[in-house]
DNA sequence: GCTCATTTTGCAAGCGTATGCAAAAATGCG
DNA sequence: CGCATTTTTGCATACGCTTGCAAAATGAGC
């Protein structure tokens, strides 16, 4: 009932007849070492199968190379996309990623104090932000934290994030442009970050155009059933009916398309407008064509990414907040600007 | 420029005036300890702020509880649900979770070689298998490997799998049962594992009926795009027709279904079948009504990770397999059973 | 061969926690 | 109160690695 152990650094160098401190070297870039004792010890090393252990290193070094990264929205469309491009930048660095998933204010606080239990190096936090308790906490151990897809405004944390002020700008803008007037809101979740301040661009700007009105604000509208169902009590259930829809996500505003066509008859672009946000790949099939908004998620993680090493390599670097700019794309459910007279279109 | 080390053990026990044991035993649930002292401790480690290190416990346990996950697919229709529940159901074991990306077998071997060196209790890969060599190196070092979704035919590790030749015939006989006989076979990847498997058992079973012909097999042929193209070939290359087509992808064969409505004029499902894989959400849309293969990933998931746990716990249980049956969702791509003689369908 | 500068090595002291063992303290019981 | 039993504590060592320092080996120049 032997439990042969795992080969360490002392076992290799007595097989290669050297010091442990020098197998210590041989596993270590740029260490000072002879070419003959390097061969010893990698075939040494071979003949026991010796993997260096990084648990040990990390304690010795007081670094572990290890990124936490916080997912609290998996139901974003581009989820796996996300984690995909935030794992392969930080291997690239030489970093491990620990995932965690969260679910309201109290899982992101606990998971975080998780993460510094594991002496993570740094922590990337996707749709979330922590409480100001837990941000000193990981001040004070001079852990960075980047936010993204949160502006973590208050926080004295790094953060990257669309500018969802913007956003909604260019959404009236564009629907004014297009002599769209009256506009019905759809989101899902009242209380993420993109939406209050999208919409609240979206008021600001119909509250200076005395031709624009906002007809209806409709939360807790998830997904492409529930946007199809939302269509019929909208065109149904009120006297003035809008000539345009906003909808925070791509699945959602497909579901309203469908709904128009199949069940409402409904003539889109000409007598609504419709906008998503996400450009999901389906919004740019031929046969739904959706006028979206869309996110450049890439850079935003080459940034995030690029942030956090730079904080963990530098300890004293200040927090910064990167604001990236979204991007309309015109497609087939709002009608071509030249319809109408070029109103004030910039 | 003193670098306020983090508060340790020690300090606490220092600050609570006992012995830096005793701290560590305020820490590990179960163990013997005073409530005088706990409590002692526990305010002292409040104001200290004080963590315990994990790596450290780790290095002195000779337990991680870390696991790798290996992920290469991440254009798995379901990669984002598929990491959410393997994480939750690890961390819900109190298990944290390691997340890298591989790109072919050279970068599985890697990735796992680093785990090692990481010290992670257990790996589970996703949608790949690693080499005979690696797997004898996880033997070796008592970390037991999970393959979800591959088999490892050959190596001596637990695997959950899909039937995926069960797949192929649930296929061929639903399509022989409803009086198709010309197939057409599309597929991304000609490498996967479930593609191969599903390929041979239409292949087979096609042979054993004389009434049944493969009139084509495609294979790279990866999402939407591309299916509305290839389908264009199809049609209008071949001199016979098939009067359905098996498609490994929902994707694509969503875009088969749109370039056969919207190019084509082809009558679905009177003309031709159309048969997708994975039952994405899209498929269930109203519009499209896609007839697909349903795969119970979460079931497999659970199993997956209860496998891992059970292995890490106790070392001695040998490698076990499993094979999940997939379901036939009839949907509106293929005709009612009933629309012809009930044939030989059972 | 000898001296001096440069590499390469080994020694030993950490890094922060867990835990076997024995000593100390607390508890139960007559 | 005294004794036996149980619980709690501290001591010391181990986990596997890194790294400052000094000793040893190597190489260069004459």
């Amino acid at each position: 009932m032997n439990t042969t152990r795992r080969a360490n650094s002392q076992d290799v160098a007595a097989l290669a007849g050297v010091s442990q401190a020098t197998v210590s070297r041989a596993f270590t870039p740029g260490a000072s070492i002879s070419d003959r004792a390097r061969q010893k010890i990698e075939s040494a090393a071979a003949k026991l199968g010796y993997q260096p252990n990084i648990i040990a290193r990390s304690l010795s070094k007081r670094r572990s190379r290890l990124v936490g990264l916080l997912f609290a929205n998996w139901s974003h469309p581009k989820a796996a996309d996300l984690l995909k491009n935030i794992t392969e930048a930080l291997t690239e660095h030489d970093y491990k990623v620990i995932v965690q998933s969260a679910t309201g204010v109290r899982g992101t606080d606990e998971v975080l104090r998780e993460f510094l239990r594991y002496q993570v190096d740094g922590v990337i936090v996707f749709s979330a932000a922590p409480t100001a308790e837990i941000s000193t906490e990981f001040a004070r151990a001079q852990v960075p934290i980047v936010l993204l897809n949160h502006s973590g405004r208050g926080l004295n944390t790094s953060s990257v994030s669309v500018d969802a002020m913007g956003i909604g700008h260019q959404i009236t803008s564009s629907l004014l442009a297009r002599a769209y007037k009256r506009l019905a809101l759809i989101s899902a979740n009242p209380k993420s970050q993109i939406v209050i301040n999208m919409t609240r661009a979206i008021v600001n700007t119909a509250a200076e155009h005395p031709d624009m009105r906002i007809i209806s604000q409709q939360t807790g509208i998830d997904g492409y059933e529930a946007g199809m169902r939302e269509i019929e009590n909208i065109w149904k259930g009120s006297e003035t009916r809008p000539d345009a829809i906003v909808c925070t996500s791509d699945n959602t505003a497909l579901g309203i398309l469908a709904g128009c066509r199949q069940n409402l008859d409904i003539k889109v672009p000409e007598e609504l407008a419709i906008v998503g946000l996400g450009d999901i790949p389906a919004s740019a099939w031929k046969d739904q064509n959706l006028s979206t908004i869309k996110i450049p998620h890439d850079e935003m993680v080459s940034k995030a990414v690029s942030t956090l090493i730079a904080g963990i390599e530098d300890p004293s670097i200040q927090p910064e907040s990167f604001q990236f700019q979204a991007e309309f794309i015109q497609r087939g459910t709002t009608r071509l600007i030249s319809n109408t007279k070029t109103g004030g279109a910039q």
